[in-house]
RNA sequence: GGAGGCGUCGCCUAGCCCGGUUUAUGGCGCCCGCCUGCUAAGCGGGUUUGGGUUAAUCCCCAUCGCGAGUUCAAAUCUCGCCGCCUCCGCCA
């Protein structure tokens, strides 16, 4: 959630984030309103309560008759601190659900507007260009069925429509692509986590997927739990409620899980192969840093996705992704785009976020404010961004594909694959 | 799933039976100061986290696993929940 001082002292700052997304501006003045109110109601319920609890030390003293007189003076007192304690909590609800709808603030300078707004930042690479080495390249589908490395159709029929068998070499190559995206976060100083992927609701509605995307997610009502669309998830809720030392840098973490995803609304859409499945495997950086260093932690983020799209040699795209599109939790995200030859498009590979503080706030995870004197506190900042998923299987294999349907494996993934071209088995 | 025990301000711990004089005891650790040729020891002070108020200090409120209840008053009594430990049962 946002910062309820920074709205206070800066409303205007708020107002110019929420219209970049397409956001309800009105929301600013109601929020200012329902503070006063908690303010002024606290302050009364405070005011009264000291005066019970002095009166209080009275009754404790006193004996006999005098104390039965005080007893019953003190009942009168009682009853009007309940009903002022009940107005104060009521009024900080109310400013809580207020606060709480309101997405992250946007990172001035970001693309305005909605999902067609970005900005393309970078291209990297060149297509390959099908037409003059003489060949009609086939999509992902058709050749991870020719290796034998995929089976939708049984996947339908264990799990219903977007769920699949990787097979054979193709399960070899995920969980390759994934040990290449786990030994380059380790070498890199990242810790290597395997997460739950069922978690709480607190955590869930922490890292902020139960707002907005609420539907995109499953629930599981017989235990009240939910399946996490990503590793981020858990790993941001690993260091909830807790105080941090982030004196010696970033804490970071390369989570590796299944991520689970409804894809409510998206009949339809991507319905051939595994570009949008409802079950995949994603290995996940997760940073927890201070406020002032999120900014370059996030280009840091950004790098090491390039590190690893370059491990696989595919062409690709950056883009700055618009308020409108982003997330309610991220200040700025940053998509890399795969070129998917058969789609004649960039594909999403990699996503990174910028959480800002928006994340610690809901999920109280906090640092010794390095600014100040004593013990104060303050909130840490959190990113997070994409290292490797089963969809990179999709870029590989159409990106790298020869003539007669093998695939040649790029040359930093074969000491994990330990082989050097797939081979169609018909 | 059943039985029992435990949960106190970084760690350990007193308080709970028998509600009020608790501003939650003491020790360890840590921080500041004094003392000291230096270090140690010693002495004095400080040391949960939110919130309200304030220019800031002060002050005030909440916080004894979480929540509800009883009461003028709850760390203390009652109920529910959560977590940990021990034992029993069941099971991959």
């Amino acid at each position: 959630m946002i910062d309820i001082k920074l709205l206070r002292d800066q409303p205007d700052a708020v107002r110019v984030s929420q219209r970049a997304r397409g956001e309800d501006e009105g929301i600013v003045d109601a929020i200012l309103t329902a503070d006063e109110r908690r303010r002024s109601s606290i302050a009364e319920f405070e005011a009264l309560r000291a005066e019970q609890k002095s009166f209080g030390k009275q009754v404790a003293a006193a004996k006999g008759e005098q104390k039965a007189a005080l007893v019953s003076a003190a009942k009168a007192t009682s009853d009007r601190v309940k009903e002022l304690q009940a107005a104060a909590t009521a009024a900080d609800a109310e400013l809580a659900t207020l606060v709480r709808r309101v997405p992250n603030i946007v990172i001035e300078g970001i693309p305005s507007g909605g999902e067609d707004d970005y900005t393309v930042l970078e291209t990297v690479g060149t297509a390959r260009d099908f037409a003059a080495e003489g060949f009609e390249p086939k999509d992902h589908l058709e050749l991870a069925e020719g290796l034998d490395a995929l089976d939708m159709e049984r996947g339908a029929k264990v799990g219903g429509s977007r769920f699949y068998f990787l097979k054979g070499v193709g399960a070899l190559l995920e969980l390759a692509l994934l040990n290449m995206a786990i030994a380059q976060a380790v070498e890199a100083g990242f810790t290597p986590m395997i997460t739950p992927t069922l978690v709480k609701a607190d955590v869930m509605a922490g890292a902020g997927f139960l707002d907005a995307h609420a539907d995109e997610v499953y629930r599981l009502e017989a235990d009240d739990l939910y399946l996490t669309g990503t590793s981020e998830v858990a790993l941001a809720g690993y260091h909830a409620d807790e105080i941090l030392d982030l004196s010696s840098g970033p804490k970071r973490y390369a989570g590796w899980s299944a991520c689970y995803r409804r894809e409510a609304g998206s009949y339809g859409k991507d319905t051939r192969g595994i570009i949008r499945v409802h079950q995949f495997q994603k290995v996940e950086m997760f940073s927890y840093c201070r406020p002032e260093d999120a900014a370059a932690e996030h280009q840091r983020l950004l790098d090491w996705e390039r590190q690893m799209l370059a491990k696989i040699e595919v062409p690709y795209r950056i883009i700055d992704t618009a308020a409108g599109d982003l997330g309610g939790p991220a200040a700025r995200k940053f998509d890399c785009e795969a070129w998917v030859p058969t789609q004649g498009r960039y594909r999403e590979l990699t996503s990174t976020s910028n959480c800002t503080t928006y994340q610690a706030r809901r999920l109280n995870i906090r640092e010794r404010d390095p600014r100040a004197e004593g013990n104060a506190t303050r909130h840490v900042a959190t990113l997070n961004g994409t290292l490797g998923t089963t969809r990179w299987i999709v870029a590989i294999l159409e990106n790298h594909q020869q003539a007669d349907g093998s695939v040649v494996v790029p040359a930093a993934l074969r000491p994990f694959l330990g082989i050097d071209v797939l081979t169609p088995t018909a």
